[in-house]
DNA sequence: TTAGCGTCCGACCGATCGGTTGCTATATTC
DNA sequence: GAATATAGCAACCGATCGGTCGGACGCTAA
């Protein structure tokens, strides 16, 4: 699973090929097929995992911040640094960026379940917005939702920064844009 | 062309294959192939066409406004439009996020191609955001590369709200987003 | 000891991939 | 009217795609 996800992360959850992944792990496809049954759940497999990833490295951090305001800093510095340093899991940058793109015009369980997990994680963001206006973090006007789809933009832009255009500062310019949407860290 | 590029849309660029354009256009796959000697061919044909509209649509249309603000503003409206009503041209959403996100990860012609295309509006965006500033539209302290940065992620946000989750709100998302980045648009 | 089960294998299937070859039909040009 | 260039075709190539099949191996429980 592990090394699907890599692949998945640089080809495409598409381009994550059968005999690919059976030639690197050192099996046979049919070794490989036997423990799905179909190249679709192999795939929706993969997101899976690639999605506890995703939880293990940016959520779990930021879990026992306080919430509202404080989590979602944490959350937005952890988004960061998953996204410079996860080259390990992810060598071909977000997954779930990838498969957004790759599956937002088609129809079928993998587009279901992509748009699932980037509902899911738009909902967390929105429901910690939420909690920071409550909390008199955010200005009373704040539109939670408007924050969550904003953060989303900021790290597909950072995700492109990274990996098309291997920019080093990019998480900096990610951070400033922080401080416009969210107010200037309070540890400056 | 112009079913490659709608194909390509939807596909990606290497989801664009020469035996499906060849059906969807009533010919032979070697009747393709021959216009342009090798897919990687056709693929970069299909991006130039696609820019060439993208071009079109968005920023035709704003290159009488003035330069500085006023452009910013014009593009911004009419990239907009072009996310939302691109169907026929783009029916799998904008071209240019698609590759990016294809191609980040690889080598070639391809990623090159991308690369450059999307370096070119990320400088025609800080241009104009630089002008902006010098004339006084935008604070002093304004970075111009951090504002194409973030208006680059606000579309592909919205290109992703269009697509995935098909939000009918997604363009006013946007308009919000921009009144926060640009400053109000005095129209209202 | 044996039966069953999970894991994996090599061999094979039809379909499709990008690409090559030789040919024909239609224009254009000299 | 002959020569040339363009555009298209059917047929075919080796490679790879997802998937199927029968069987071999090792483990565990009866």
């Amino acid at each position: 699973m592990e090394h699907g996800v890599a692949l998945a992360s640089v080809e495409g959850l598409e381009g994550l090929t059968l005999g690919r992944l059976a030639t690197d792990l050192g099996m046979s496809k049919a070794g490989v097929l036997g423990h799905f049954g179909t190249k679709e759940a192999l795939q929706l497999a993969t997101l899976e995992t690639g999605a506890a990833a995703f939880r293990r490295l940016v959520w779990e951090p930021a879990r026992d911040a306080e919430p509202g305001l404080p989590r979602l800093r944490a959350i937005c510095e952890a988004w960061i640094t998953y996204m410079e340093t996860a080259r390990d899991t992810f060598p071909g940058g977000c997954l779930f960026t990838t498969a957004s793109v790759e599956f937002d015009a088609r129809d079928g369980a993998l587009r279901d379940a992509v748009a699932r997990l980037s509902g899911l994680w738009r909902r967390r963001l929105a429901l910690e917005a939420r909690a920071a206006v409550a909390a008199g973090d955010l200005p009373d006007d704040t539109d939670p939702e408007q924050i969550a789809y904003e953060l989303v933009g900021l790290y597909m832009a950072l995700n492109q920064e990274i990996q098309l255009f291997g920019a080093p500062d990019a998480g900096d310019r990610t951070r400033r844009a922080l401080d416009r949407l969210l107010g200037p860290r309070p540890s400056d």
